[in-house]
DNA sequence: GAGTGGTCTAGACCACTTC
DNA sequence: AAGTGGTCTAGACCACTCC
């Protein structure tokens, strides 16, 4: 449990060694461990993890300890806490929200689901501000996915998304269509790689011409460019995407604290 | 502190009286108690609240209950913790953030400070959709306020803000001008009213002549629509807001977890 | 040094799920 | 009944701020 640990707890001579610049409290080390143990797939998503009291044993702290590391894996979406269950790894897959990071809302009515139109899916030397974004060497390759998402028939998202080639070796658009859950489900069982947190840029543009045809809108239609950045653990990028927005019958929602 | 309390924690034969459907935790209570003393304005913005010891005196609870209520209130930005010093009262007045609300970035450089100008601010009766979207009675009054913001000389937000007129009686164009920090700041001070909470829909949008001429942008330019529903204690809305923001060199963010 | 929030422990009991 | 997360307490000590 490194440097500061009380071992005996109170009363113990030993002083926590004051090595420079860092102090980290405990159940911070301990929750460190645990997206390790997270990130090397010691548990898999939707599986639990063992109880606080066992992990209390494990690393020999109090399960209050273990708790308040778990209380911030919870509120960081990285695992899901059951009452009177356990505690599950958070996934992409089965979740009963379909899209848990696509915040388009029909103006009427819930969120029903959207068929998936996939347009192409092919591989290419990363282009450079895809390398840039994606923190890849120069000449690294990258996959580029495009699709649509339609609602009644009618084509209201165009994603552009790059992913680097290495880890999704093997994506086709085969294996897209055939996947029936929502795509980072699917990068997570077939390709080991979760989408833990991300980043968007909104604006407000005009659609083009290849981009009115494809979502049958005027070509100059104003559309939401929603531009985002994916991360998985230890904040490494691993997916940028480009959707546009065609919010004649849809909103973007937000919610401000 | 109601009806569940073990008022000598173990082994008290009295047993929780389980009265119908609720049940909420001690902690819950307490920070709903917590809550009322800050709608009622029991503390002040800026102010500290109480030590934990002393509320756990008062509510005749542990420390440790306390601790986890205000951990809530602190999440949900009501309050501000300080090592050391004590837990304030959350205010939009003071913040070295300026406008805790408003997502726009430059798309170079930090975020510089914004040039407010007030074009207009009157009262009229509400609007159907206004009434509606902030819980007026038909025939109630409202305030308009119209204004721009503009960084290096150029405008990029417009914003219509309608009020309900009876809490922000004598808000002027003046007074506006006059007061030096957020707009929500002059609310908390001048009107005793404190945004909480609030909800954005985002759409894009073609400019019209008017909208086109304030923000110095071609008729028919692609803007982003920001409608956002801002509420105070007790999730009452008492803002409706409608932004157009020029995204040609700023984006709207946005963090996904 | 006194006061405040922050961490850690140990133990009891409650609520929920599963067998 | 057993196992899990959830609540509550009591007490000790640490880190930070201010005087």
């Amino acid at each position: 449990m490194s440097a500061q640990l009380p071992a005996d707890p109170p009363d113990a001579d030993v002083l926590p060694v004051a090595e420079g610049p860092a102090f980290s409290p405990l159940y911070q080390q301990i929750k460190a461990l645990l997206v390790r143990s997270l990130q090397d797939g010691e548990w898999k998503p939707a599986e639990a993890i063992p109880s606080e009291t066992d992990l209390a044993q494990r690393y020999k702290v109090s399960q209050g300890t273990v708790r308040k590391a778990i209380d911030e894996l919870a509120a960081e979406n990285l695992v899901v806490r059951r009452q009177g269950k356990g505690t599950f790894v958070a996934t992409h897959a089965e979740e009963n929200i379909q899209y848990r990071f696509l915040r388009l809302t029909p103006d009427d009515g819930p969120s029903t689901g959207m068929a998936r139109r996939f347009l192409d899916c092919r591989r290419m030397r990363a282009p450079a501000e895809v390398a840039k974004a994606l923190a890849l060497k120069p000449g690294d390759s990258a996959v580029l996915v495009r699709r649509t998402l339609s609602r009644d028939d009618h084509p209201v998202v165009l994603d552009e998304i790059w992913l680097p080639a290495g880890p999704f070796k093997g994506l086709s658009a085969e294996r897209l269509s055939q996947y029936a859950g929502p795509m980072y489900g699917l990068f997570e069982t077939e390709f080991g790689v979760r989408m833990i947190r991300a980043e968007e840029k909104i604006r407000a543009v005009a659609a083009d011409a290849a981009t009115a045809e494809l979502l049958e809108v005027p070509v100059g239609t104003p559309l939401l460019s929603v531009e985002r950045l994916a991360h998985t653990y230890g904040d490494r990028p691993v997916e940028l995407r480009r959707g546009l927005y065609n919010t004649a019958a849809h909103f973007y929602r937000n919610e401000l604290n």
